[in-house]
DNA sequence: CCCTTTGACCATCACTGACATTTACCATTA
DNA sequence: TAATGGTAAATGTCAGTGATGGTCAAAGGG
């Protein structure tokens, strides 16, 4: 039931893990030819699944010798993302917050309960609020936003 | 005499039984073809037969390699929740939701992690939201209620 | 009348291929 | 030698296609 996405991405994640700094580089074309897929398929994988928001930076370079290296992120602190939030507000869309989620609880900050939990407020909860004068777009974004900021201030007075 | 929706209810009934952790992973095209009928039917099944309040989670994800899953939850008194959601779009004060919480929480249905977070996503956020055209009073007391609602029904789909 | 069933239309995700861009390397030449 | 330029080797981008599942109103049936 796995896509070859999954695949790639678990293979990848794999690499990541069982580095001492938790970075690879690998060669775009080389892992395509592993999968027998397109080589633009690669670069999909990395968009959806080593997004910032996942906490990964993705760096390359192109013509010869060129490669493609991803790096964790890591975070012992959250004011960071605080901050960052703050300047993307009106941008924060529902696939940033399972993102931002899912990083969250990769990395121990929460329990995947409170992911859920999160994601209730934060998704389902706005999904239809047009009837509250909220309509989608930026104004939603915002209230997410705040809703999230809250919540990370409060995980962040735990400690880890 | 079984209707078509009643079939495939008890085909997935018994999917669910016979799997060790009580989940089961469909593709809803393969199976409307199996029993020959249109895809929406496998939703109305899972809409009417399968929903939260009969003890069913249903997630799902769509393009390719889309699936629909659908997990039993233990229910272990439920009903005030339930009771609470029913009537989910009363006006929710600040205090109300703080009794809730203390309720919820000795009831050891959240841990105080959990209710802590809770308690961000719907006082402090919505503190100061005015600047979204979110006035305090009925309309912000109603966002609070959606939010819980949401939340409520995540906590439901873990039992206790 | 209520419950079922369907179909038309929508939203989302995975994957690809054509085309563009960047870099290393090497041959040619003033 | 230094400058030029061409070629091969990499990666990036983006729009398009097919494969899913979701929603909703309307028709059908007991």
């Amino acid at each position: 039931m796995y896509s070859l996405c999954d695949t790639i991405e678990r293979y990848i994640m794999r690499l990541i893990e069982s580095s001492p700094d938790q970075v690879v580089t690998i060669q775009r074309g080389k892992l395509a030819s592993e999968f027998d897929c397109a080589p633009s398929q690669i670069n999909y994988v990395l968009a959806t699944r080593f997004s910032v928001f996942r906490g990964f930076i993705v760096e390359s370079r192109r013509g010869g010798s060129g490669y493609v290296r991803i790096r964790k992120i890591p975070i012992d602190r959250i004011e960071p993302i605080v901050a960052y939030l703050e300047e993307y507000e009106r941008q924060l869309k529902e696939s940033d917050v399972e993102d931002l989620l899912s990083w969250l609880e990769r990395e121990n900050f929460i329990t995947h309960r409170e992911s859920e939990l999160m994601k209730a407020a934060m998704i389902k909860a706005l999904e239809k609020v047009d009837d509250l004068g909220i309509p989608p777009g930026a104004e939603r974004n915002q209230l997410r936003s705040r809703i999230l900021r809250e919540m990370l201030l409060q995980i962040l007075s735990w400690g880890k």
